[in-house]
DNA sequence: TTGATCGTTCAGTATAAACTACACGAATGA
DNA sequence: TCATTCGTGTAGTTTATACTGAACGATCAA
């Protein structure tokens, strides 16, 4: 059973497929550093490239997975946040397409993925009896995290701010 | 053969040495989302709680991994930046510590992982011929990147200036 | 030069993860 | 209600990667 390329890669010339297949390669690769699948990493830049939403089925072939491995994938880049399902009436299907504000959406994630390592510091600096060079050393630390965090706080709501204004 | 656990271990009762085994190992999941090696978590912690420099022979001793997987891994957080190799005159072994400033370190790190993650986007801007619409995405993702990534520079560069002052 | 110790490399193994094929339950339409 | 099609769960296979044990070259002391 052939399915069809979805419709931003099924109209270009073949040198152009090949160039959109190696961004979605380089994007793949570079998303494992992050800790995502591989397919994650093809689907999430497929649907950046796609101006239409995919179904399930349109994902699977195009990025060669089988369909239950893109049901898994979607849904992991769905729980994060970078790509989003929605429906059509009429149509039992799901589609996926990346989401509008996919960069502060990203930035959320990470911004919440160091959450999660200096709450294990902070938690240390409380619950140890550590000597006071190592206390000092993480408190610093912390402080020097504290300050940026807020930077960058303001950064993504003026972000966002712009986009909905 | 028995190693001697490191001295900011050895010296503490039983019940604070499972809360010091705790954060190190807390520490050591929460770097394998970050794409590291467990063990290598474990040792990141343990430098960040130890007082002196560690030998290889500590550090193994210490964490439970053999000498040839400390050796891999120290060498896997010298890169990254994370922990600095000392060595002591008069004695050829080399000691391993936590490097004074951390935080910019960790930040300078993750910094140049998302520079890759937007060279991709940006060849893509400039190599596919892609429709305007997501032409504009991906500029509009492009644009607030950059913003936040001034802003964050700078703020880190404060942190420097501070600790230099 | 010899012996001992250090760090590293390498081959093999064990462990973990991703992926696929298959099958199931739910929802829809005939 | 039966057949069809959707998404998801699961067992098993494949693949990748972390880790260990042993051997090696280098460095230093005797």
């Amino acid at each position: 059973m052939t399915l069809q390329r979805p419709a931003i890669v099924r109209h270009k010339v073949e040198s152009r497929i090949s160039a959109m297949d190696e961004f979605v390669e380089r994007m793949a690769v570079a998303m494992e550093a992050d800790g995502l699948p591989r397919i994650a990493g093809r689907i999430f830049a497929l649907l950046l490239l796609s101006e239409d939403a995919l179904s399930l089925d349109a994902i699977a072939g195009a990025t060669g997975a089988s369909k239950a491995s893109a049901s898994v994938n979607t849904r992991l880049l769905e729980q994060r946040g970078l790509i989003e399902r929605v429906s059509l009436q009429g149509d039992r299907r799901d589609y996926y397409r990346s989401v509008s504000n996919l960069f502060v959406r990203t930035m959320e994630q990470r911004l919440a993925k160091w959450q999660r390592f200096h709450e294990i510091v902070n938690d240390g600096i409380n619950k140890l009896d550590l000597s006071p060079v190592i206390r000092g050393r993480m408190k610093n630390f912390e402080t020097e995290y504290e300050s940026v965090r807020e930077v960058l706080s303001a950064a993504l709501q003026r972000c966002q701010a712009r986009r909905h204004s």
